[in-house]
RNA sequence: GGAGGGGUAGCGAAGUGGUCAAACGCGGUUGACUGUAAAUCAAUUCCUUAGGGUUCGGUGGUUCAAAUCCACUUCCCUCCA
């Protein structure tokens, strides 16, 4: 067994009394971040809308970069020759790059899953584009993140048991084989992927099996992806207690305030969702008092903060009147301000729930939160 | 003064006898968005007590039936004098 030190670890520093709720520090090549943590995706090397400093700024710490597209743009070559992901764009935070398995997913009009990998149509150009677990952990190599992911598939919802017993099976043959094919396992941490869908046997063997792998961290896939919010919580739990306590669980493209919330309690260190960023270019606030569509026409005379509650840039200088004008106008200012406030909003719930966590105070922390927005945990629109 | 072209829903613009309350685009309103093919997508947009009612510059005709044909009228544009 290999007993070197991986290059990210999760220090656990406290467990909430009540819940299993977790506090660590999560060490990395690139600096430490506290868990739990949400990361803001920027699937092409970039946070759309939002410069690095601004990240530094609303205090993010890990942010996401994606396999696929990265490899088709402008090539992982490239970003190797800049020196890795890091000096390319400039983030001297740690990176992680998701694998290209949620591409197996959202791209399934244009791929063939095989044993050997997944072959693609690349959708820029019609080109044929084979992806396989040694190559998406190689490219990944070469971009050169703090946390690579295993190469899966994230299968649709709903799925057959029959199906999910097959994709469970090959995800896990393929995880095996991009271990074996990692080459910087002294650089870049590797973690598996649990999937399973909603079948409860094949989420615990999943997780067994990948344990026995011996990963540097475990997240949990196929979630988000059209089931509801009571299936998918109980997806984590039925995986979740098979994983290592001093290891990092990520819980793969979650990021509404009560699945958040809801993951946390259940011992979730880390999450990433291009919600917040998405929402945001498309007019969605996240706010102490719930989602606000800023494009609607109660805010055209609103000069008030879009939360006053809110520190960040643009809840200190900008009134709700004037970001819906600018979205409504489809100016790029917009984009950023709504983009840098959703980040923020989500990032400042992490320290709060860290602080909680800390305080022994989270389940509270976490029924209040339910109670204000009068909803129950597994409502399937969120806040 | 002469010749020609044109006025269609908030705007632009199709339609040139029935299947037209009228394509399409923009604008307006409302939703959705969860490991980003997403500055995207969807619904709705004359009035309505939902059965209907009133529309295609205006008025009057032809016709079983008119945004569409005819007459007059009004306004706009181009060219000639």
């Amino acid at each position: 067994m290999n007993q070197k030190k991986p290059p990210v670890t999760l220090e656990i520093k406290h467990v909430c009394q009540d819940t299993k709720a977790r506090y660590g520090i999560l060490h990395t090549p690139h600096g430490d971040v506290e868990t739990p943590i949400f990361m803001p995706v920027g699937t092409l090397a970039s946070v759309k809308f939002i410069s690095p400093e601004e990240l530094y700024d609303i205090n993010a710490g890990i942010i996401l970069a994606n396999t696929y597209h990265l490899w088709l743009r402008p090539t992982e070559k490239i970003v190797d020759n800049a020196g890795g992901l890091h000096q390319f764009m400039n983030y001297k935070r740690p990176i992680l790059t998701d694998s290209g398995g949620f591409q197996v997913f959202s791209l399934s009009e244009n791929r063939k899953i095989s044993e050997e990998g997944v072959t693609f149509k690349n959708h820029l150009n019609g080109d044929s584009l084979f992806l396989s677990p040694e190559k998406s952990i190689q490219i990944q190599n070469s971009l050169q993140a703090d946390i690579i992911m295993s190469f899966d598939e994230c299968p649709p919802y709903p799925a057959t048991y029959d199906y999910m017993k097959d994709s469970v099976e090959r995800t896990l043959r393929w995880a095996k084989r991009g271990q074996e094919a990692h080459q910087k396992a002294d650089t870049q941490s590797l973690f598996g992927i649990v999937q399973g869908g909603e079948f409860e046997d094949l989420r615990k063997y999943s997780a067994e099996s990948l344990v026995k792998m011996d990963f540097d961290g475990y997240s949990i896939g196929g979630t988000s992806v059209g089931e509801t919010k009571e299936t998918m919580y109980k997806m984590i739990d039925y995986c979740i207690d098979y994983l290592p306590f001093n290891k990092p669980r990520y819980l793969m493209g979650v990021g509404s305030v009560d699945a958040i919330l809801e993951g946390v309690v259940r011992g979730v260190d880390m999450f990433d969702c291009v919600l917040p960023t998405r929402i945001a270019r498309h007019g969605t606030l996240m706010s102490s008092t719930g989602r606000i569509n800023i494009r609607n026409q109660q805010y055209e005379n609103d000069f008030r903060p879009i939360d006053d509650k809110c520190d960040c840039y643009t809840c200190k200088n900008y009134s709700r009147a004037y970001l819906r004008h600018l979205i409504r106008c489809n100016e790029g200012l917009g984009m950023r301000l709504l983009s840098i406030h959703n980040l923020r909003f989500l990032i400042k719930l992490m320290e709060d729930i860290r602080k909680a966590i800390l305080n022994d105070e989270f389940k509270a922390f976490k029924d209040d939160y339910f109670a204000r927005f009068n909803l129950n945990s597994v409502d399937s629109r969120g806040f």
